[in-house]
DNA sequence: AAACTTAGTGTAAAAATTACACTTTGAAAA
DNA sequence: TTTTCAAAGTGTAATTTTTACACTAAGTTT
C-alpha cells in the first residue's frame, strides 16, 4: 500500500502534534498508536504523537491542522509550534525502522519534524481514528510511557512551552469549557504549573485582571454550594495585553 | 559550478543564523551579501542571514554551528533554536528565484528552514567571508533594510526571542568582554529591551543577584573616572537558577 | 435538623518596585 | 595648578505586589 508518501509529500519534513486536554482533573495528551494501514499488519502497539509528512505547498501549520482536523473534525484551534526536532538519529531505534519501512516510500530518508502545541477542551469533541492510527488515546501526561522515535523529546518540549506561554496568553481558556467555575479554572492552572497555587490569591488575581466575566448561571447537580460560572472576555485581555502584562 | 547541494546536503531543509553582536553601543546583527560562487557571477547584492542545505547526517544545531565556524573561525558558541520557517512562499521572490537557479542543484525543492539565534562578542573575532558569502556586515538591528527569503522575519523572531531569553538567562554576558563595566552591561540591556531601564536601580538589582564579581581592574583611557570592571560568576548563577529565579 | 462539602471572603506583614538628585573621581583643558 | 567636564557611584521614602493564612456561607445528602 505505502500511500503514507504520495506524490505531493515532501519526503523530509514531518509534524508532529502535543494535543493538550484538560477533563477538569488531570492535564491529558493525545496519543495514537501507529499501525500498518490497512490489511498490512506489522504487529506494533508503539504510541506516538500524531503527525504526518507535509505536503508540498502545504504551510507548517496547515499540516499540523490537517493531521489534527483528521483526528477530531476541529477546524480551528489554538496550534503553536514548539519548534524542529532533527537529529540524525531520531529515527533508529530498531522498532521505528521496522514500521518505516513497512510504511514508507522512502524509509531511509533523513527526516526532520516540526512540533506543535495544540489545545482543545476534552469534553467538546469525539476524538476518533484517522488516517494511519488504529487507537486514539488520551492520556495523563504525568504516566506518560516510552513513545516512538523521539516523541518524549517533543512531548517535553511542549509542556515546557504550554508552561511558558500560560504566564503570558490565555492558554488555559482553551482547555476550559465556555462557561467554567473558578474551581475549574484554578485546578487547570494547578495542574499544568504541577505546583501549590494559593487557591485565595489566585482567585483575587485572575478576578483583578478584568478579562473573566461573571455571568448568572451556577453549577449544576452538585452536592454543596454551586460555584458561579465565568467567561473569558477576548476583547478585555486584548486591550489589556497590548503593552505589557504578565498572565500568572 | 553548483555546489551549494553536494550529494550529502539535504535539498529540502536548511539552517539560518542570526548572529547579534555588541559593539558597547548598539545591537548589530551579522548579515551576508549572497552572491554566485566563484567566477559565476550574477549581480545580486541582495543581504541575507548566513545559513546553508544541512548535511544529511548533521545535527540541526551542527550544521548552524558550521555555518558560523566558517564565518568566524569559532567553535563554540551559545546558540539557540529560533524555530521552523517552512511557509510554502518563502522562497518565491523573483530575485530570491534568480538567485535559487544560479546557484542551487534543484532550484524548484521546497525548503524548510531552521533559524538559530547566536550571541558573539564582536570585538574578539575578525569575520572573514566565507563560503557563497562576498561581505560579511555587521548591521545595526534597527536599521535593517528588505533582506533576501524571508529573513526579515526570521530576524525579528530572533530579537523576540533574545528579549525573552534576557529575562531567565544570562545571554547578556555571552555578548561583552570576560571583564565588563555595570555601565557596559547597563547600555546592552538597555538596547535590547529597547527600553528606558532606570541606572540606579538596575545597579542595585544585578549586584543583588550575587553572580557579578567585582575585579580589582578599572577601566583604562577614559577622559572621567573609571568604572570598575565585573566578571560574570556562572557556577553562582547556576546554582541560583536551579529553583526560581528571574533576571531582570 | 445535623452533617458534609465546596464556595467564597479579608487582612496584615514582608518583599519588591519605583521614582528620584547629588557627590566623587580622574582626565583634559584652560 | 585650578577649573571644567563626563561618567561613576550612591540612598531613601512611597507605592505596589506578594505572601501567608482561617473562618463563614450555601446547598445537598443523610
Amino acid at each position: 500500500m505505502k500511500e503514507r508518501m504520495h506524490s505531493q509529500s515532501n519526503p523530509n519534513v514531518s509534524v508532529d502534534c502535543v494535543v493538550f486536554g484538560f477533563d477538569g482533573a488531570d492535564l491529558k495528551v493525545l496519543l495514537v498508536e501507529r499501525e500498518g494501514r490497512d490489511n498490512l499488519n506489522i504487529a506494533d502497539d508503539t504510541l506516538v504523537l500524531p503527525g504526518d509528512l507535509i505536503n508540498d505547498k502545504e504551510d507548517l501549520a496547515a499540516a499540523a491542522s490537517r493531521v489534527l482536523q483528521n483526528l477530531t473534525g476541529i477546524q480551528k484551534l489554538f496550534l503553536e509550534q514548539i519548534g524542529a526536532f532533527g537529529s540524525p538519529h531520531r529515527l533508529t531505534k530498531q522498532k521505528d525502522r521496522v514500521w518505516l519501512e513497512a510504511i514508507r516510500v522512502n524509509p531511509e530518508a533523513r527526516v526532520i519534524t516540526v512540533g506543535f502545541f495544540a489545545l482543545i477542551n476534552i469534553k467538546n469533541y469525539k476524538i476518533k481514528p484517522a488516517g494511519f492510527a488504529k487507537h486514539v488515546i488520551w492520556e495523563d501526561y504525568k504516566s506518560v510511557g516510552e513513545l516512538g522515535f523521539d516523541h518524549n523529546e517533543i512531548l517535553e518540549a511542549g509542556i515546557h512551552k504550554l508552561r511558558d506561554r500560560l504566564y503570558r496568553e490565555p492558554v488555559g481558556f482553551e482547555l476550559l469549557p465556555e462557561r467554567f467555575s473558578l474551581h475549574q479554572l484554578y485546578t487547570l492552572y494547578n495542574e499544568i504549573m504541577g505546583g501549590e497555587i494559593d487557591r485565595r490569591n489566585f482567585r483575587r488575581r485572575m478576578l483583578k485582571t478584568g478579562f473573566l466575566k461573571e455571568t448568572d448561571e451556577y453549577q449544576a447537580g452538585v452536592p454543596h454550594k454551586p460555584a458561579r460560572l465565568y467567561e473569558f472576555v477576548r476583547e478585555e485581555f486584548e486591550n489589556i495585553s497590548k503593552n505589557n502584562f504578565k498572565f500568572y
